[in-house]
RNA sequence: GGCGUCGUGGCCAAGUGGUAAGGCAAGGGUCUGCAAAACCCUCAUUCACGGGUUCAAAUCCCGUCGACGCCUCCA
C-alpha cells in the first residue's frame, strides 16, 4: 500500500487515486531565462523517481510540467540581451529539455507554456470576475479577490489576519485586500502584451498552472509537486483560484520537496550560490546526481558539498560493481551460498517495495539495493557462473531502473579503445616477465589518461574514470 | 513577529513505542608481484538539552536552545 505525505494535511495517507489505476501529476516546471542548477535538478529527479515508482507499482501516469515563458525577469533579461522575450524563453526550454535528458529523468507527458495558453487563461479570468472572486481595477490589472475565498490559505496555515500584519506586505495602490493577487498585469509600455477584455496585458504568476492544469489534466487531480519554497504563495493561490472557478477540491495530494542546501543555504539565483546542471554534469555522471537525492529524504533539505558528492561518486561505484561479470573461469557455487543469493534477491524486493510504498523513502530504497550488491558480489567471489549470477543481477538491474539510475560505465571515445587494447595486451606480455616497474608505469599513465586498469585472475579489465 | 520542517556516530542518512538500517571516511585482515576492486572484522550503552507519560521512548507530551524554508521572485 503506497503512503504519501501531503503538504495539506501535513500527514501521511494512504494513495487513492481519482480513478483506479491511473495517476494525475501535475508538477511546477521552471521559469526559463537562465540556465538551470542542481537545485532544479533535484526536484526534477524527485518526481521523476515518483513517476517511475509509480509505473513500476503499475499505474498509467498522466505527468504534465509546465514552463512559464511569460514573466517579469525574462521580460528584464531579454530587454538586457536584446532579444525577443518568447525567443529566449524558448531557447532556455530546449536548454532545460537538453538537462533533464542528460539527468535520466524522463519526459513529461506533455508540457504546456503560458504563452500558448493564453485563450484558456483568459476564458478562466472572466470566469472568476463572474463568479465575484475577481475584479479589475482601473489601471487594467485584473485582482484575485482573497475575501471571496473562504478557505484561503489552508495549504500554507495562514490566516489572512496574520498575514496582513506582516511588516513587507505593501498594500497596492488598486487593491481592495492587500493579500490579494494579480490575475492579470496590464502591460508597460514597449512590454510584450496579449489582447484581453481588460486591455492590453499579460497573466500574473499563477493563474497559469490553474489554467494548464484545467486543460491538461482536468478540474481533479491526484497529485501537484513542486519545491517547498512555492506552498506560499504559488500553490496556495492556484488553489484559490482552481478551486473558487470548478467549485470542486483541486488536487488530492500536495507533494513538495525540500531545497537543495550549499553552504547550509538554499541554493538560489539571488543569493548567487549556484552550481549550473551543465557545469555538474561535465564533472559528474547523472547518477551521481541522482544519488545524492537518493540518499536523503525528498522532503528535506539536501545537503550539496565536495563530501556529498564524493560520497555519492562512491556509492555509484560499489553499486555498479554488482554488475560486473562473473568470472569465465568460475567453477559454480556451493548450494549454501546459491541459496542465500535466492534469498537477497526475494529480501531486495520486498525492502526495497516497503521503502518506496512508505513516502517513497529513497534512502533505505537504495540501502536494499547495497545489500543485495554486497550478496552478488560474495557470489561472485564464490565461483559463481554467469548464470547463477544472473537472476540477481536482473532483479538488480530492474530495481535500479526504478530509481532511474542507469549504472552505466562512462564511455571513451571509440577510436581510443582498440590502442587501449592493445597497451594492455602488450602489457600483460610485460607481466609474464615480471617486468613489474615497466607494467606499473602503464597502469599509471592510463591512469592519468582517465582509464584506470584492475588486475584479475582472468586478465586485466579495465574502464573509463 | 507569524506559519512550517527539523535536530541520530568524523560526514551523508534510515528508523516514529520494544531496545540504533545503509553508505562515505578511518583502522585491521583476506586476495594481489604491487595496486585497484571485492569480501571479512572494528567503528553511537546512545539519538540537541531539561522535564513528563509508559513495564518499555531516538520514537508520544510539555518546555528550552539551535538550524533551515516560507511570509518578496524562487525547484
Amino acid at each position: 500500500m503506497l503512503k504519501i505525505y501531503n503538504t495539506l494535511t501535513r500527514k501521511t495517507e494512504e494513495f487513492q487515486p481519482l480513478e483506479p489505476g491511473k495517476v494525475k501529476m501535475y508538477v511546477c516546471g521552471v521559469t526559463v531565462y537562465n540556465d538551470a542548477h542542481v537545485g532544479h535538478a533535484m526536484s526534477a529527479i524527485v518526481f521523476d523517481i515518483i513517476r517511475r515508482y509509480m509505473e513500476y507499482r503499475g499505474y498509467e501516469v498522466r505527468h504534465v510540467m509546465n514552463y512559464t515563458d511569460v514573466d517579469d525577469k525574462i521580460i528584464n533579461r531579454a530587454n538586457a540581451l536584446g532579444e525577443d522575450p518568447l525567443k529566449l524563453s524558448q531557447r532556455y526550454i530546449e536548454d532545460y529539455t537538453n538537462d533533464l535528458k542528460s539527468l535520466n529523468v524522463l519526459p513529461a507527458t506533455s508540457n504546456p507554456q503560458v504563452s500558448k495558453t493564453m485563450p484558456l487563461i483568459i476564458k478562466f479570468i472572466e470566469g472568476l470576475i463572474e463568479k465575484g472572486h475577481a475584479y479589475a481595477a482601473p489601471n487594467g490589472d485584473v485582482y484575485f479577490r482573497v475575501t471571496s475565498d473562504a478557505d484561503y490559505g489552508k495549504l500554507s496555515g495562514r490566516k489572512l489576519e496574520d498575514m496582513q500584519a506582516g511588516a513587507r506586505i505593501e498594500v497596492g495602490e488598486q487593491k481592495e485586500h492587500p493579500m490579494d493577487f494579480a490575475l492579470w498585469k496590464a502591460a508597460k509600455p514597449g512590454e510584450i502584451f496579449w489582447e484581453s477584455p481588460w486591455g492590453k496585458g499579460r497573466p500574473g504568476w499563477h493563474i497559469e498552472c490553474s489554467a494548464m492544469n484545467l486543460a491538461e489534466l482536468g478540474e481533479q487531480i491526484d497529485i501537484h509537486g513542486g519545491g517547498n519554497d512555492l506552498i506560499f504563495p504559488h500553490h496556495e493561490n492556484e488553489i484559490a483560484q482552481s478551486e473558487s472557478y470548478t467549485g470542486k477540491e483541486f488536487a488530492r495530494y500536495w507533494i513538495h520537496n525540500g531545497m537543495l542546501q550549499l553552504g547550509g543555504e538554499k541554493m538560489s539565483k539571488s543569493l548567487g550560490n549556484i552550481v549550473n546542471i551543465k557545469e555538474f554534469l561535465s564533472k559528474h555522471s547523472a547518477d551521481v546526481m541522482r544519488m545524492l537525492v537518493l540518499n536523503g529524504t525528498y522532503r528535506a533539505p539536501l545537503m550539496f558539498n565536495d563530501e556529498t558528492v564524493a560520497a555519492a561518486e562512491r556509492n555509484v561505484e560499489r553499486l555498479k560493481s554488482a554488475l560486473k561479470p562473473a568470472s569465465p573461469s568460475a567453477k559454480g557455487l556451493p548450494a549454501d551460498i546459491l541459496s542465500a543469493l535466492a534469498a537477497a534477491i526475494e529480501t531486495a524486493k520486498t525492502n526495497f517495495t516497503e521503502a518506496m510504498d512508505n513516502d517513497f523513502n529513497t534512502a533505505s530504497a537504495i540501502a536494499a539495493l547495497f545489500e543485495l550488491s554486497k550478496s552478488i558480489n560474495t557470489a561472485r567471489d564464490n565461483e559463481a557462473t554467469a548464470d547463477q549470477l544472473q537472476p540477481a543481477q536482473d532483479t538488480f538491474r530492474e530495481l535500479a531502473g526504478v530509481l532511474g539510475l542507469t549504472l552505466e560505465e562512462k564511455k571513451g571515445s571509440g577510436d581510443a579503445n582498440k590502442f587501449i587494447d592493445l597497451l594492455i595486451e602488450v602489457r600483460s606480455e610485460v607481466r609474464k616477465q615480471k617486468l613489474w616497474a615497466l607494467s606499473d608505469l602503464i597502469r599509471d599513465k592510463l591512469k592519468e589518461l582517465g582509464v584506470s586498469l584492475e588486475d584479475t585472475k582472468d586478465g586485466t579489465t579495465w574502464k573509463w574514470t
